[in-house]
DNA sequence: TAATATTTTTAGATTTGTCTAAATTTAATT
DNA sequence: AATTAAATTTAGACAAATCTAAAAATATTA
């Protein structure tokens, strides 16, 4: 099966979306494609029509076990095109995203299995996310928000949710990258800030909302 | 100035029918890339409108500098693919082609100035053809058609023209490559064939269309 | 539960790029 | 020069993906 560069994109927003919530409506689909909720029932019927997806009027919708496939797909490659990015042609690690956008979309299968050996077959993308193999399958690890875990316990940074370019610009400046050694000194529990110590830095001050979204392991 | 997919296809290959005719008409450019005449015409009206091409009605038409231009970068990002396909991903060299034809599009400047830095500014693609740089300059060299160099000199392979699939497997049988040198022992007048000798090979002998497409220079 | 608000879908239009069939222009031939 | 042939363009239609505006279904709230 082979699909359009608007079907895939399609798939991989539901395939996000229904991470979190496991069923997927219209509307959220519409804002998080920035197009029209009418354009979204009008692709709900052809990815319907494709069996990737069970959808009735009104009701929701998810993809199937062939639909989420499609999206793996998706997801692998991107995530393969953008360690090649950063590792190969040293791109910062916030400017990859949108011309991987691009790059996902390219079709050929010998291509991405090729471009995977290349590249040494990573496990995670430079933003610390899993890179599916070409069956599907995603690598796990053991990970907690920053936000969550004890004082004065060194943890390893793992991945980031939020990747957007204002997010990776911050985490950028405090000189956070993945796999930086970090440790929470103090929480304030009145805006949920926290005080933390960099492995060769001086302590600083972190938001709760960049803290929620950055992701370590224990050492 | 971004263009469409489709629109970079057309001037691509108006771009290489030009190189050989000066002017190119409606229907060679049709059968170019496998569409319809009255296609082509409306693709013609966009192209002029854009002020990449000049074309009169009836009179046949041709890319200007902007055109021109507009079709070297994308003759460039091409043809960079195609290096790093080849020497990176251990592709063929005659199986390169239709992935390049997609990575050809994806838009990103920046990607196409790291992709040539990371692959050491190469100034030929694996078929032998002149990589342009950035500004749309195009690196030359003395190269004749194996057809027509003297008896019993040893020359180098440089390019390849018809990049069929259908050439480059044949060249593929033949163990001849970019580089190769090669000796050309005998013509015969009969049917313009010519017996050869590739360094390393036994002798054998090659059709007078093949001996047209391969090129070489002097050691 | 009736009225109101929100969400979702339908109906119909638009854009890009394509097509077929017919008309027009240019070229070739008798 | 008139006729035929070839090349090119126009006219009108179609498919994919999008949009707006209006209708229908569902959810919320008084």
């Amino acid at each position: 099966m082979s699909y359009t560069i608007s079907e895939e994109n399609y798939i991989k927003s539901i395939y996000h979306l229904q991470q979190d919530t496991g069923l997927v409506n219209t509307n959220s689909l519409a804002a998080e494609m920035k197009t029209r909720p009418a354009s979204v029932t009008d692709m709900l019927k052809k990815l319907k029509s494709k069996k990737l997806l069970q959808y009735e009027k009104y009701k929701g919708f998810k993809l199937n076990e062939a639909g989420k496939k499609a999206a793996l797909d998706v997801v692998r490659k991107h995530r393969l095109w953008e360690y090649f990015l950063v590792e190969h042609l040293k791109f910062d690690w916030d400017k990859v995203h949108p011309i991987a956008e691009e790059l996902e979309h390219i079709s050929s299968e010998e291509l991405v299995q090729r471009l995977d050996n290349f590249l040494g077959n990573p496990l995670f993308d430079p933003h610390g996310d899993p890179i599916p193999d070409k069956n599907g399958k995603i690598p796990v690890i053991n990970q907690q928000k920053l936000s969550d875990i004890p004082l004065k316990v060194m943890m390893t940074v793992s991945s980031v949710r939020n990747q957007t370019v204002q997010m990776l610009e911050m985490l950028n400046h405090y000189n956070i990258a993945l796999g930086t050694q970090i440790m929470v000194l103090k929480k304030f529990e009145f805006d949920g800030s926290l005080e933390i110590k960099v492995l060769k830095q001086s302590a600083c001050i972190i938001s709760e909302q960049v803290a929620k979204n950055v992701f370590v392991y224990g050492v």
